[in-house]
DNA sequence: AATTCTCTCTAGAATTATTCTAATCTATTG
DNA sequence: CAATAGATTAGAATAATTCTAGAGAGAATT
């Protein structure tokens, strides 16, 4: 049976991060946030929205990304010099790229391990550690 | 005593990697590759050939850091969208990043240890492994 | 050593990616 | 329901990077 209010559940998550539950915002939400594992781009992202009539410009599609991503809804990931992915996963995880592709995936947990760690500079802590894998064709 | 070729180093490096020792190049590599363990972005290093009055355009800078690269003469590390560094270290080893400061250095091999690696992908192999520890000030 | 040929190199122009900001919209308060 | 404050949007501006036409440099030929 179909959800009768199929935008409740990205309407609470809107609120809950203190996001004013606008047209684009919740069209561009229930776009990326409905699916646990995206890796998407603003250009994407923006011609999915237009694909679905919603009338929204790049820029606010960025705008909007990167408000997400400060709300924690969304996780930055920069491959290389112009391609930004952003990642529908949260959770603290690694990532493997196929170069040849640009595919990017996520990388299990339990298939990495950091047994070893730098001591931050004094003064300062770690914040984050981004670990990306990059594979290409076997030749 | 001061070296009577002060270029000789840098033109070996040049024409072993296949590239003519332009003017422009030679002056890059001159203010790259002295040194070993310097970060430096495209427009850095154009201001500094600037101010040492090498006639240099930003263009020819970057296409010159990509030549460079390709050539293993420099790394690439992209930190975050719109900010990419070339690394003279071209030994396989990880970065840590002052978030505050945007300060890159590099982590000596010892003081990480990777224990687990994802297996890639059938038909694909590992090219490269980045890791970027980022640390901010201790709040 | 001049001429031609080919391939490389440079940098202005173009493109792409991203951010800024002024105008608009929305919620709140009296 | 008008006024106000603050948030939101998207066109315009900026920043980062790449492309390409012309200039240049070396090799081959005379």
């Amino acid at each position: 049976m179909m959800d009768v209010r199929p935008y409740a559940r990205v309407l609470d998550r809107l609120k809950t991060a203190g996001l004013r539950p606008t047209r684009q915002r919740l069209a561009l939400a229930k776009l990326l946030l409905e699916d646990s594992d995206r890796h998407v781009t603003a250009e994407q992202l923006h011609g999915e929205a237009i694909d679905a009539r919603i009338k929204v410009s790049l820029a606010t599609v960025y705008n909007t990304l990167h408000q997400f991503t400060k709300a924690k809804l969304l996780r930055e990931v920069v491959v290389e010099s112009g391609r930004t992915y952003f990642d529908t996963n949260t959770s603290d995880h690694h990532h493997l790229l196929n170069e040849d592709t640009g595919e990017l995936s996520d990388i299990f947990d339990g298939d990495i391990q950091l047994s070893q760690l730098p001591s931050p500079p004094s003064g300062t802590k770690i914040d984050r550690i981004d670990i990306i894998v990059r594979v290409k064709l076997d030749s």
